[in-house]
DNA sequence: CCGAAAAATGAATGAGCATTCATTCATAGT
DNA sequence: ACTATGAATGAATGCTCATTCATTTTTCGG
């Protein structure tokens, strides 16, 4: 038995190790450019390496972006944990997540998006970020509704808040991609408090 | 000289037909499965094609996103030009242009996203795109500062409102990347135009 | 310390690809 | 009708790459 766990455990973090090459060098050299010679290369390993314990480069790939937007998740469900009791705490510092330095930084983001340009022609891709996407509406939308109730906003949907405040920090990571060098996050998050404070006056006022 | 323009004439003409070609391939088979004997299949030619009309496939690609991003500037210029004189109804009108029909298209998103996803390796692709966004932020910004001068808004940037205008529809083109069948164009749009009346009520009275 | 089982290696294979170019086809001026 | 010129073809070339697998190395229970 300890003996079948350690194998195991080994097994997993070599599988973890591989991951961790595929992200810096589509970072680095972009999806098309990435060989799994060159994975193997990264990690310090000999050519067969990734077909050894992913069989193949597309399995490799689907378990590289289950891994980031796993990881992804953990930490939005970390912050919900985390931050105050209040509604208004929790979407607040969810939207301040998606501004964080470990979260938008130039390998994320260029991996991310190298995902992205591939979605429309790999449906396993597009079933893994829908997933994610769906997750992230219904919590910001539920977290709307709370706050909309508590605070009786009249002509206010949760609906119209969560579209708009989910799209923009998706568009901030494309302003970051294209502009890593005029990307100021303090600005991007004033825009961000200036834009909840129009929608929820009362829960976060100046 | 007729003989010559006809010459130059066609070739344009072909240039654009690969172009075309071009990008159907990318949107159906995406930008990793697209070779130039994709293209040149796809536009009834001959395998050799590409090459006699654009020296090689970096070169090709380069030129199909120049092409989708003048396409993308022609519009907005139209836009900017065709609607009414009051800098509330440009802004409005370049807002609702990003979710019609014609540029919010599972083609043309694809296309975007395509390129977008290898941005970080390729500084030519960076450069056409930063190009297009700062030209959106520079007129999305002057529109605002107009708008806020002649509104007498006050504890408002046009800053703040530039970021989460322009964050929002790119933001809306991943939603519908990810979720076409989701995607609901009126209400996105909806969502844009209560944030423009929080921000700008005088202008935007319901 | 032995030997079996798992892990890792890296050379070999073959498919797919961009690019080249000798050849054919179309056109337009004379 | 003839020919010079540019356009187009598609077979050939040489490279890169994912995948395979015979072989070597490491691990670990006994």
């Amino acid at each position: 038995m300890a003996a079948s766990a350690k194998r195991t455990a080994s097994r997993a973090r070599r599988r973890r190790q591989l991951i961790a090459a595929t992200i810096k060098c589509i970072a680095r050299k972009g999806m098309g450019n990435t060989s799994v010679g060159d994975v193997a290369k990264e990690a310090g390993l000999s050519q067969g390496i990734v077909n050894l314990h992913f069989e193949s480069k597309e399995n490799l790939l689907n378990e590289t972006l289950r891994h980031i937007a796993d990881e992804y998740k953990d930490r939005f469900n970390k912050v919900l944990e985390q931050s105050g009791p209040a509604p208004a705490d929790k979407l607040l510092a969810l939207m301040e997540l998606d501004l964080r330095p470990s979260i938008i930084d130039r390998q994320k983001i260029a991996v991310w998006f190298a995902f992205w340009g591939e979605v429309q022609s790999r449906p396993a891709y597009r079933k893994i970020c829908d997933e994610r996407d769906q997750y992230y509406d219904d919590v910001v939308d539920g977290l709307c509704r709370e706050i909309i109730a508590d605070g009786g906003y009249k002509n206010l949907s949760a609906a119209s808040v969560r579209i708009a405040l989910t799209s923009i920090t998706n568009g901030m990571w494309l302003s970051y991609l294209i502009s890593p060098k005029n990307f100021d996050r303090d600005e991007n998050l004033d825009a961000i408090i200036d834009l909840l404070r129009r929608y929820f006056p009362k829960h976060y006022a100046p």
